[in-house]
DNA sequence: CACGATACCTGTAAGC
DNA sequence: TGCTTACAGGTATCGT
């Protein structure tokens, strides 16, 4: 499910039921997700404010009064459902408000996680630390990626998938900004060329923003209990189209294996 | 160190 | 219909 602009989409779709917030009741209904929930996470949130959300790259932030920011992710299948009728079995954490609001982080495959971090030290958290640039913005430009890939024997998508890259892109954002700039995904990222790179910036940046500005759009639905959460609903060009012609020269759209996970591309608009 | 493979976990869809 | 297999938006870790 989600990449940065659909945690971007969850971020801004909490707010409005969490930001200024009290939390009255915090309830865990298992132990843990990919790791366990941290120790003290009930007590923590019990009775704090929520002062702000925030994200990075994509992690969700829930800052806290009492200088604690809780950290989530979403991993492959995580969600937020607000004001669930019932709960079910994998709505593993719940949060009740002030207000009365409850939503519930809902995640089946339990590749998500959260964790508990001093607001002060969010930046020098380690896995913080360890993370690339946001792909919007001005922390990403063309001298980024030169730096960063040059010499790199890997291939260009397997690179764009490391966060410590660049923070945030998944694999429907990398195949989608790797067509648009006309890169084949298989060649080696130290080998692009400089201007494929300076195609590739503001092709990111463009992908990335759409798709959070369509998640904006269907933020309705986001307090629809089983309502899906606003994905990028405007067709792919190549993501899952295997087969289809291409949107630019017709030509079928061919679907490999990297690294263990499906890429999609044109072999005649991507070189 | 760079890189590729694998593990984690469940749901869904396709194939037989 | 039922069983088996492949695959899914991510990340951490283990070999080589």
């Amino acid at each position: 499910m989600p990449e940065l602009p659909e945690v971007e989409t969850t971020v801004r779709g909490l707010a409005r039921y969490l930001d200024g917030e009290r939390l009255t009741r915090v309830e865990l209904r298992r132990a843990d997700l990919r790791r366990p929930f941290p120790a003290d996470l009930v007590q923590a949130l019990t009775g704090a404010t929520v002062t702000g959300l925030g994200r990075r790259a994509k992690y969700g932030l829930i800052h806290t009064d009492r200088g604690r920011t809780m950290v989530f992710h979403l991993g492959m299948s995580g969600r937020w459902r607000i004001e669930p009728d019932e709960l079910g079995a994998h709505d593993h954490l719940v949060l009740e408000t002030g207000s009365g609001h409850r939503l519930a982080l809902c995640d089946p495959r339990r590749f998500g996680s959260v964790d508990l971090v001093d607001q002060a030290l969010l930046d020098q958290w380690p896995t913080f630390a360890a993370l690339g640039p946001e792909p919007i913005g001005d922390a990403l430009d063309t001298v980024h990626l030169l730096a960063a890939l040059g010499g790199r024997s890997a291939a260009i998508k397997t690179m764009l998938l490391d966060q410590r890259i660049i923070a945030g892109l998944g694999n429907i954002y990398v195949c989608e900004a790797l067509f648009r700039a006309g890169i084949d995904p298989r060649k080696a990222a130290g080998k692009v060329s400089g201007p494929a790179l300076a195609r590739l910036v503001p092709a990111i940046k463009g992908v990335i923003a759409e798709a959070i500005e369509a998640g904006g759009s269907t933020l309705r639905d986001y307090a629809q209990p089983d309502g899906e959460l606003g994905y990028f609903s405007k067709r792919f060009d190549v993501y899952d189209r295997e087969g289809q012609p291409c949107t630019r020269c017709a030509a079928p759209i061919k679907r490999i294996t990297q690294g263990g996970r499906s890429t999609w591309f044109c072999a005649k608009c991507q070189k």
